[in-house]
RNA sequence: GGGCGUGUAGCUCAGUUGGCUAGAGCGCCUCCCUUACAAGGAGGAUGCCGGGGGUUCGAGUCCCUCCACGCCCA
């Protein structure tokens, strides 16, 4: 870096790895702690899931954050850009288990010679089973791999995190926190356990909250079933889960429908099962769908259990944890011939429990006509694949207004207190807040997490007291209950009468991801960095998690601090393939990033990506890399010219111009445009809308090559000592040393390249470019003289291009004809317009408006 | 059914509080090797700005309505 050179044949190649090293040697991201929090900008980047595959999406939205960090870094902020990894839950889960084949067994003793199967058994019911803290193990071990290969891929990419900060959702710090804000939560009634329907994917074996929930279009089939009445005819009802009539609990129509107001009060029996239910009355009910009268199970579906709930209704469940109907004969079926009937579907799940069911009603007489097809929305755990059942059991959750208006309105108030980038998507947070209709779900029965820290005593049943946990010391946190004991009990109790149980279960990965501003600024861990950091400036996400990530931050916020975490958010849209289609592993659509690093270079990629207004979808596109990556050589070609001047080829030396230099028309003319754009670019910047910012500075850029340099050229080769070539080259210095500055944000490595042929330090600690200073510099002068030189020569190269001669064709004689005041203008910078069109001689009238006649010579 | 967004050239998209003849890039056609750059340059063709209605001196832009597509939520 020491001899200044500009390269004679600059080239794109190499750049990333010469660069990132650099940075990465003189810590020039690295977070000043003793920055005060007026000047921090502090960003809540997303921790990306690094169990998941690594696609174009990622680089896509890291890169518009990356844009606005390098801004503000530029612009007088100290910036705090921490990386962290969401390795914690189930996605990581998921990927060992199908990585090395195997499956948690709690039950399974600790193997220490454990090693994993050579190959993988294909089906999952051939999974090895191993033992939690084995399985842990085996997690861990996958994810030092993964967030390996992430972090190759943004260092590639030139994203100007300081790496000294990283955390990983899973890390001790994470657990932590987690565990202590969710203690803090439950001392304060925030958070609470209950027994009580919720839903459950029984292939993951664990319940999910109401935001993992995806409706998927599935076929069905409605069964008219006849529910006896005595001495009348029987009451049909149309459903889709015949399989659920065992635990049907009641009937239920619209209050206001004429057709079964005269039932409401009044019983009905089950099929096959013969158990005598009500007729009830609820407005949930629809009386266009069906026959206008459905079955109420316990639990076929969410609308069953608001049913449950608010017509308190009894519980007969049959559904287990696992998806079958349980073996044992539900106590109120009476009749031998229901018990035998109930054998018939124990232990079958969903679908074998249907065939029988139906065969049964059929058997009957109970089932009328055949089944009506159709298709229907099934809820699904967003990363399951079959349908959620509802399964009663003791949860732990923490209130989010599902249940309480006034939290309602005060989160509802919390969002309008962040500024949305893109602002349309605030609705988005609001509908979700309104829509919300219970309280959120955080206990998962999984295995790699953060332990819920609590414990139960047992009384002298051996039944546990949840009504009064134990809870962890804050101090000792974290802890693992099913590892260590509570104080004042040894591990010799553990599961005996008197003794104490371990919850089991852990926190929800969202329950700890709510909490990055917290992890990340080191709340209650290190409190000199928090004071400086904390509430934050900027969460970057997608769009489509604001009903997760982003409300549950803002929840645990308003809980522990009652205010907002950070003051803006800026949204960002997804990857979509060329057919629009949204890049997802399941429609093997994903291209990988590392591929397109190699081939476009990573500015270029980077390019693609800010060229996207903040907010929008983007498809997948090639050519704009392409664009990218033309753009970035063209620039080094543009500053090998326009810098050459300022560098003596032998000695490395650099002749510093003066801004005071700049004395020429044209030159002067040249900053005006200059100083709009740093004033364009920079209030597009402070509004977050980076691509606004790449677009103006580009087109400005393009401009400035084809006109303002071909102008400047031959004045430029002139004698450095005389004024007017000693103009263009100040000018020219003072142009590219501001729009690099412009482009860096964007294109961090060919900015620094160039950069670091004539100046010291690096380009992205440099000061942001002051419109004002180079205002000052042009005087009174405006775009005027630059514009009419452009014009003029567009004229000759138009004449130039249709006599399809070559553009160093001279003219002989060029005519103008204009007002005298532009013919004025015309003088000052006639000198520069004559050499780029290689003009002999020049004649001008007075006239009302420009007109421009070229009388070409010969070749 | 509710909410939000999108609809502009063959393709991808700009178009800020309404204001000259609607723009860029890619692609296409013609030409030019010019001492920063042929991975370049010059020039050119290409549009019921989704449809309809309204406000206005003036609408791609504001209002109403309809259509299509996408997302989120019921």
């Amino acid at each position: 870096m020491s001899n200044r050179e500009v390269p004679d044949k600059p080239s794109l190649d190499g750049l990333d790895e010469r660069w990132a090293a650099a940075w990465d040697d003189n810590n020039t991201y690295t977070f000043d702690r003793t920055a005060e929090r007026e000047s921090v900008f502090s960003i809540d980047t997303p921790p990306p899931t690094v169990s998941g595959s690594l696609h174009v999406g990622h680089v896509f939205s890291y890169t518009h954050t990356d844009a606005i960090a390098r801004f503000e870094r530029m612009n007088g902020k100290e910036v705090f850009y921490p990386m962290g990894w969401d390795d914690n839950g189930l996605p990581t889960e998921r990927r060992v288990e199908n990585y090395f084949g195997v499956l948690c067994d709690p039950t399974v003793a600790y193997d220490p010679d454990f090693t994993a199967p050579e190959t993988p058994a294909k089906r999952r019911d051939d999974f090895d089973r191993v033992s939690r803290p084995n399985f842990i193990e085996l997690c861990e071990e996958l994810l030092v791999v993964d967030e390996e290969a992430f972090e190759d891929v943004w260092r590639k990419l030139g994203l100007s995190i300081d790496w000294s900060m990283t955390y990983a959702t899973i890390d001790e710090k994470s657990r932590r926190i987690s565990q202590r804000a969710f203690l803090h939560n439950l001392a304060r009634g925030e958070a609470y356990s209950s027994v009580a329907p919720s839903l459950w994917d029984v292939t993951f074996q664990t319940a999910v909250a109401q935001a993992e929930l995806e409706d998927r279009e599935l076929p069905g089939a409605y069964h008219k079933l006849a529910f006896a009445r005595p001495d009348a005819d029987p009451v049909l009802i149309d459903t889709t889960r015949p399989e659920l009539v065992v635990s049907c609990v009641a009937l239920v129509a619209h209050p206001d429908d004429e057709r079964y107001k005269p039932l409401f009060g009044s019983t009905v029996t089950t099929p096959v099962f013969d158990v005598e239910v009500p007729v009830v009355a609820h407005s949930l009910a629809e009386p266009d769908k069906g026959t206008g009268i459905a079955m109420i199970c316990t639990f076929g579906d969410l609308n069953d259990v608001i049913w449950w709930r608010e017509l308190d209704l009894p519980m007969r469940a049959c559904m287990g944890r696992d998806g079958r109907f349980e073996a044992e004969t539900p106590a109120w079926l009476t009749s031998d011939f229901s018990k035998e009937s109930y054998a018939r579907i124990a232990r079958k799940g969903a679908g074998g429990a249907q065939q029988q069911m139906i065969e049964m009603l059929s058997d009957s007489g109970d089932l009328i006509g055949d089944p009506e097809k159709i298709k229907h929305p099934v809820k699904f755990y967003e990363k399951g694949s079959k349908p959620l059942e509802i399964v009663t059991s003791r949860q732990w959750y923490i209130r989010n207004g599902g249940r309480s208006g006034e939290l309602k309105d005060a989160l509802i108030e919390s969002g309008s207190q962040i500024n949305w980038h893109p602002d349309y998507m605030h609705h988005r947070f609001d509908n979700w807040v309104r829509g919300l209709n219970g309280d959120w779900l955080v206990s998962r029965q999984r295995y790699f997490g953060v332990p819920i820290p609590v414990w139960y005593r047992l009384d002298a049943e051996g039944e546990p007291d949840y009504d009064d946990p134990i809870v962890a010391a804050e101090e000792s946190l974290p802890v693992d209950p099913q590892a260590e004991c509570p104080a004042g009990y040894t591990e010799d109790q553990r599961g005996i009468s008197g003794g104490f149980a371990g919850d089991p279960d852990i926190l929800d990965t969202w329950a700890t991801s709510s909490l990055t501003p917290l992890i990340a600024c080191g709340w209650r861990e290190d409190p000199d960095l928090f004071s400086r950091t904390f509430p934050m400036n900027l969460r970057p996400q997608g769009h489509d998690i604001i009903r997760t990530w982003l409300f549950s931050t803002v929840l645990r916020s308003h809980y522990e601090f009652g205010d907002v975490p950070w003051s803006d958010t800026a949204l960002s849209g997804w990857i979509l393939d060329p057919d629009r289609k949204k890049m997802s592993k399941s429609r093997g659509n994903v291209v990988v990033p590392t591929d397109l690093l190699e081939r476009f270079s990573p500015d270029a990629v980077r390019y693609w990506a800010a060229s996207a207004r903040p907010g929008t979808d983007t498809a997948f596109d090639e050519s704009q890399m392409k664009v990218g990556r033309r753009l970035c050589i063209k620039l080094l070609n543009a500053s090998k010219f326009a810098i050459g001047f300022a560098v003596d080829p032998d000695t490395g030396k650099v002749n510093a111009t003066k801004v005071s230099d700049i004395t020429n028309p044209l030159d002067l003319s040249m900053l005006c445009g200059l100083a709009d754009l740093v004033d364009e670019s920079t209030a597009a910047f402070e509004a977050f809308d980076y691509a606004r910012a790449l677009e103006r500075t580009e087109t400005f850029f393009w401009a400035f090559c084809d006109n303002y340099l071909e102008l400047v050229k031959a004045r430029a080769y002139g004698n450095a000592e005389e004024s007017g070539p000693r103009s263009a080259i100040a000018s020219l210095e003072l142009a590219l040393s501001t729009l690099l500055r412009l482009f860096a944000p964007f294109l961090p490595f060919t900015t620094e390249e160039v950069w670091s042929w004539w100046m010291n330090g690096t380009i992205h600690r440099t000061v942001w470019p002051d419109s004002a200073a180079i205002r000052a510099t042009s005087g009174p002068t405006d775009g005027a003289a630059l514009e009419l030189a452009t014009t003029v020569l567009g004229e000759i190269r138009g004449a130039k291009s249709s006599a399809k001669v070559s553009m160093r064709n001279p003219v002989d004689r060029l005519s103008i004809t204009a007002p005298a005041a532009q013919l004025a203008l015309l003088d000052q910078v006639a000198p520069d317009v004559n050499d780029a069109g290689r003009v002999g001689e020049v004649v001008t009238h007075v006239g009302d408006e420009l007109a421009v006649e070229v009388i070409l010579g010969e070749p």
